[in-house]
RNA sequence: GGGCGUUUAGCUCAGCUGGGAGAGCGCUACCCUUACAAGGUAGAUGUCGGGGGUUCGAUCCCCUCAACGCCCACCA
């Protein structure tokens, strides 16, 4: 018989992709709606940045928060999930600039700062809207009216109260402060984003006079000669018996003969060096904080692009690294130069800039974090957030519980201008919300703003509140801030706990006195295959705009949410997302099988007294996948719940269900015909449903010939849920032998390297009524799956046939009659392996039950279980033996 | 210097509160069988990093060693 089939043999990822992203848009499937939860679901997408195109960390996050988003979706929880972006002070800032100075030759200052931020917010705008498009293509369903940026009108409003309500609590101050200075970006940055990294320097040891006592040498070792020239004491141990005398004496600092105070500091330590150290408070932080304890003078010898200063008149404008070598030179010409050894240290970079960090002291604006930090470390002990995987809350207590003030200012263009304002006339300073047109105090117009902006991840840091519409009450009320806020889960990647999760805690409950979410699990890392971070200069960054092309965006979210669970790598090779292209493709094959019969299908199950025992199989099966996958969700395990689906889909449906079905559908009961038409429709209904989390696509696409009488969008659809009543332990052991045997007489098949086409004959032995029934009925379908022609089915104690292909399972053996076709030693030496595998794992049991130990210690379950597979080991073993006799 | 993590099949990784070692990919053989060659059937592969301990029993718990990775830390 011919059956028509119009569906093309391979899924079209691309034109299902526009078509249902659209539809959804249009259906406003993205907006919370009420459902039976009676229960909102929120999630804020960690707002990417606007520097440009998203990267394969971009892709983990929408799938994984998408794929949850949808669960709950589904599962009847009002579910809204934030988009948004970033404008990432430095970052945009940097690229920007670098593409006007290559186009223009021209930099920020020769545009001014109105002129540059305008063509920052052109770059913004065509970004902005590329960024969404790139989530777009994935299929994230977030809810767009809610899209925000955080330079927009709510989060700017954010940003300036939260800092007046800080500022006026005096918990933001304004200080001279020894700050990371990045000499390229010329801005302090915060301690978060000086990374340390191993460099080669030298160890060079100086001599220093010592006024008083002229026959004194001091010596002291240090990786930056250049920076005496800011040094303002020598500083011993007080408990150090070599040098406490030397304690009120004063030094000599070479070149400059300044003379300085040689102070006592319990920070010097004995051991390390040679025991006496040069004080540079203005450019070391251990060296600040001596200089603070002592009241030394500070000595800034740098200008703010890290060249020297005219403190420093020898080195004057030379950069760190040449002013070493000059500064080395003149100290060996004055023999004051004892030793240069090769030395490697830890030495600070800047994150965006990749420049040598120079400490320095500046003004800068901080925000004290120590009662806040508190809180939020508090909030996670007491379980109001939970980490998941929950060893993340070591990283984020090591930075809470140890909190630094926050420097918060930088002296950048782009980002939220500190809300701080100066009056020139009376040298008012106050914080305020709204731009003021007059001083505070005397009223006079003549009045600035600070120059500097804000960290970017301040606002970041409001983003839970901000995107709900705070502090504006009408928008509150018109996002439901009540409702939505706390947020339910946070999920992002480990890199940023300190940068957002940590700040998004502490300002969250500053505020509203809650955590700002009740989870946040935290993703792996995506790696190249050989676990290397994507980098562009390495060139083996992957693109998933590229991927989604490649292989469609639902074979790219099924591999990254295969291999997403509590893991913190995952590296990602693209035969990978290949392979998880093929199973949609497998679904999509399974769904051309079946259509034909759709019109025969009934839209209800039929009674229960007219399944046939593969229904009530494949429904317990596919209801233990529905439990699976339910409780994977839960608890952000997006590999148990992709790889419950996959295993199902391959091993029960297609390779069992759809080939049983055959035989019945193309067979003469017209009865059965239509009960089989209708169990594999819906458990296709099913079957795409619980999928469509995770490949929300092609299910889409196939539900859509599943619909029945109501025509739901499936991304509304209820997600299946388990049901006690389905369960069937009976059936799926009989299945379960019935695939023994079947794949039994496959094996042996292949063993004798039989063709397909050869048809055979099989002779089998159980114990077992019920299966033996089961195998008659089934004759058929063994034709089908396994080209038996005919066979007999005995018990135990008849006599097996002689000098056969067989084989033996615990329940049954399976004997082909074939002699002189086949090679009997080879046949022979098959059971005897068997034979010999099967007796190692008895005598593993068996001694088990002979050690008095076990039977007195193991648990009652423990010890019955091992009785039975001795059981079944024996029943093996008999069976095999009376093979081994039939080649007698 | 402090802390965290990893080490299981050729590769990437699962293995929950201890009770006979798993998946995917890859590999081998055979097959264009009327949903699918982006496929089917069958198959091979592990001293669970080394050593010690607790236990009737350890991939799992404890100690120790080793290798690798990450984070934090004030550049003597």
């Amino acid at each position: 018989m011919e059956i028509e089939n119009n569906l093309p043999k391979t899924f079209d990822p691309k034109a299902a992709e526009d078509k249902w992203y659209a539809k959804w848009l249009q259906n406003k499937c993205f907006k919370p709606r009420p459902g039976k939860q009676k229960q909102t679901f929120t999630v804020l997408m960690p707002p990417p940045n606007v520097t440009g195109k998203l990267h394969m960390g971009h892709a983990l996050d929408a799938t994984t928060q998408d794929a949850l988003v949808r669960f709950k979706r589904m599962k009847g929880f009002e579910t809204l999930w934030i988009p948004g972006t970033d404008h990432a002070g430095i970052s945009t800032q940097a690229v920007v600039e670098k593409l006007i100075w290559k186009t223009e030759k021209k930099n920020r200052h020769d545009l001014g700062r109105e002129e540059f931020m305008r063509r920052i917010w052109e770059w913004k705008e065509q970004y902005g809207s590329e960024i969404v498009n790139q989530q777009q293509k994935m299929g994230v369903s977030c809810d767009w009216d809610y899209s925000c940026f955080t330079l927009d009108k709510i989060p700017n409003m954010a940003v300036n109260k939260f800092f007046v309500m800080l500022f006026n609590e005096g918990l933001i101050y304004q200080s001279d402060y020894i700050v990371n200075w990045d000499p390229v970006l010329q801005s302090a940055i915060s301690d978060a984003e000086v990374e340390h990294k191993e460099v080669k320097g030298f160890f060079y040891h100086l001599k220093y006079k010592v006024k008083e006592d002229p026959t004194i040498e001091l010596v002291i070792a240090t990786t930056r000669p250049e920076t005496i020239f800011g040094d303002t004491a020598v500083a011993v141990n007080p408990n150090d018996e070599r040098f406490k005398d030397l304690i009120g004496k004063t030094a000599i600092i070479p070149i400059s003969n300044r003379e300085v105070p040689i102070i006592g500091d319990e920070h010097v330590d004995i051991e390390k060096g040679t025991g006496c150290l040069k004080v540079t408070p203005g450019h070391d932080f251990n060296d600040f904080e001596i200089g603070k304890r002592a009241g030394l003078e500070i000595i800034n010898i740098l200008n703010k692009d890290g060249t020297f200063n005219k403190n420093a008149p020898e080195i004057e404008g030379m950069k760190p690294k040449d002013a070493r070598e000059e500064v080395e030179r003149i100290l060996n010409e004055l023999g004051l130069l004892l030793d240069k050894k090769e030395h490697i240290y830890q030495i600070g970079h800047g994150q965006r800039s990749d420049e040598i960090i120079e400490p320095m002291i500046s003004k800068q604006w901080f925000l004290n974090t120590t009662a806040m930090a508190e809180e939020s470390v508090r909030a996670v002990e007491e379980g109001e957030m939970t980490f998941y995987p929950k060893g993340w809350e070591n990283t984020y207590f090591a930075w809470l519980k140890n909190p630094k003030d926050w420097c918060i200012s930088r002296q950048l263009w782009w980002g939220h201008q500190i809300p701080v304002f100066y009056c020139k006339k009376c040298d008012a300073k106050w914080a305020a919300e709204t731009n003021p047109s007059e001083c505070v105090e005397c009223k006079d117009t003549n009045i600035h703003q600070d120059p500097d902006v804000l960290d970017t991840w301040f606002s970041s840091g409001l983003w839970p509140l901000s995107t709900l519409g705070w502090p504006d009450k009408e928008a509150m009320k018109e996002k439901g801030f009540d409702k939505f806020y706390p947020n339910s889960v946070l999920i992002t990647g480990f890199d940023i706990i300190f940068f957002w999760v940590a700040r998004m805690m502490m300002m969250g409950q500053k505020v509203t006195g809650h955590a700002p979410f009740k989870h946040t699990y935290i993703h792996a890392i995506v790696r190249d295959k050989q676990g290397r971070k994507m980098s562009k200069s390495l060139g083996n960054g992957i693109d998933p705009l590229d991927m989604v092309g490649q292989y469609g965006a639902d074979a790219m979210r099924f591999t990254l949410a295969a291999g997403s669970g509590y893991n913190r790598d995952l590296n990602l090779d693209p035969e990978r997302i290949e392979g998880y292209r093929n199973f949609v493709n497998k679904l999509w094959n399974a769904f051309r099988f079946i259509s034909p019969y759709l019109d025969k299908a009934q839209n209800e199950l039929p009674v229960k007294s007219e399944w046939h025992l593969h229904d009530k199989w494949i429904l317990a099966e596919l209801n233990t996948v529905a439990k699976t996958m339910n409780e994977a969700f839960d608890v952000y395990r997006f590999d148990d719940a992709s790889a419950a689906i996959y295993a199902f889909v391959y091993d029960k449906f297609c390779s069992w269900y759809i080939e049983l079905s055959k035989n019945i559908l193309n067979g003469e009961d017209e009865k059965a015909k239509i009960i089989r038409a209708t169990m594999l429709k819906y458990c296709f209904r099913k079957i795409v449903n619980l999928l469509h989390p995770i490949i929300p696509f092609i299910t889409e696409e196939i539900w859509s010939h599943l619909e029945s009488d109501q025509k739901r969008l499936l991304a509304v659809e209820e997600y299946v849920e388990f049901d006690e009543a389905l369960q069937n332990d009976e059936v799926l052991e009989m299945m379960t032998k019935f695939i023994d045997v079947t794949s039994g007489i496959r094996n042996i098949r292949s063993s004798v390297n039989m063709k397909p086409k050869d048809e055979i004959d099989v002779k089998l032995f159980t114990e077992d009524k019920k299966l033996a029934k089961f195998m008659y009925e089934s004759r058929h379908f063994l034709k089908d799956l396994a080209n038996v022609k005919s066979g007999t089915i005995r018990n135990k104690h008849q006599e097996r046939p002689k000098k056969s292909a067989s084989l033996a399972t615990v329940h049954t053996e399976i004997f082909i009659p074939l002699e002189g076709i086949i090679d009997i030693n080879e046949q022979v030496n098959r059971i005897k392996k068997d034979l010999e595998k099967t007796q190692g794992e008895y005598k593993k049991v068996e001694s088990k039950l002979n050690n008095q130990n076990f039977m007195a210690n193991a648990p009652e379950e423990v010890r019955t279980e091992v009785q039975e597979k001795a059981k079944l080991f024996q029943d093996k073993l008999y069976s095999l033996n009376q093979i081994l006799e039939s080649f007698q």
